[in-house]
DNA sequence: TTGACACTATATCGGTCGGTATAGAATTCG
DNA sequence: CGAATTCTATACCGACCGATATAGTGTCAA
């Protein structure tokens, strides 16, 4: 009962999230983001419930709708070919010419330094369950013997996860999507090569 | 002549450094600023200028002071003594205790999106700058063929580059100095060998 | 028709932002 | 001394921040 909102609630978050990958989560206004939804800040409130509420839901947004290749990826048979789809997908994202250059996630969070609050823990901690879950697959493969004795997965993991953050800041900077493949492609190079892991075993 | 100054202003450039370090150029407020500082507002402003040439006088600082490191490892007679210096070098900067966690410039940097103004342009030209003296330390190591024909220096510094930055994002989301040297480590052995060096030639 | 209800629109809240005008205090010159 | 100069201190500027109170508007059930 009562009057049916006169605009729609997952259109208004796509809008949303458009300008938070855009600006970020601080550099993002109540007036920049009401005025792309096209609804009324009361509306947003009554709707979503603050602003910290509003990014938590664009960002799960996020995740399903632009960071879904990172579970094809992971379903990749081999090492190389997980590790290159992401950073391959990766750099698609990153300089999607349909949505702003750069990484919502790492667009938001360095700004603020350390102490600016719960967003920033937010999305240090969804990074970090993004690299423990390349981790668990790198621990599978080792467990399977695809990685060689001594390699840590933990450290492969971090180290994918570097590349693919230094990436965004790239992306954010102006780099092509030519330019981040090349990088991406640089940094498969850093695995241990069949060769490599007969020398050692 | 006139009333001499009643602080170093040197000494407040460095209070200021750490402060911008902390929370990045936004989100480095001014009442925190000359707090840090020990000067007044007016003060700061008849010594520096403005919030955005403070910035840019840390910046030269920051670089002059804690960023010498580049210099050394682009003396350095390998390529790989140079970017291993580069990168060792970076983690240690990111991670020590005595200043706050990541890179002054990338805690700066990503925030704001596209559109933020000047001093986002400021850091991205400085970047960019890094990374042509970096390519250029590589192109004479080409010249030179230490690196195999077929390598691009520019992608092979933009790498670097890359895993600088994702390191200094994750140093300021708590990564500790052991894990980065893992990932300047593993970013290493993206470089061409001496074997794949001898069999592609 | 008549409430009850949920949405929308306007105007505004206190707070903080970067930046300054103004007045007082301290130093060097003539 | 007194005048000129340069610093410091207080108080304040307009603008914007995120968040709301209040009033008006449309839609349902009874």
């Amino acid at each position: 009962m009562g009057r049916p909102k006169e605009f729609d609630v997952d259109e208004a978050l796509c809008a949303a999230l458009q300008v938070f990958w855009r600006h970020g989560y601080e550099g993002a206004s109540l007036t920049e983001l009401t005025d792309a939804m096209g609804i009324t800040r009361p509306s947003l409130y009554a709707t979503y419930g603050n602003k910290e509420e509003l990014f938590r839901k664009v960002l799960d947004r996020y995740e399903q709708s632009h960071m879904c290749f990172v579970a094809q990826a992971l379903a990749e048979p081999s090492v190389r070919s997980t590790i290159e789809k992401l950073l391959k997908g990766y750099a698609d994202v990153l300089t999607d010419p349909m949505h702003p250059p750069g990484c919502l996630g790492v667009n938001s969070a360095v700004c603020g330094g350390e102490g600016s609050g719960a967003i920033r823990q937010e999305l240090i901690a969804r990074r970090s369950l993004s690299e423990d879950t390349l981790r668990e697959r790198l621990e599978r493969a080792a467990a399977e013997g695809e990685l060689p004795p001594g390699e840590d997965p933990a450290d492969w993991a971090r180290y994918v996860m570097s590349v693919g953050l230094g990436m965004a800041v790239k992306a954010a900077s102006g780099a092509s999507r030519a330019e981040l493949e090349r990088v991406a492609e640089l940094a498969l190079r850093a695995l241990p090569t069949a060769r490599q892991d007969a020398k050692v075993a």
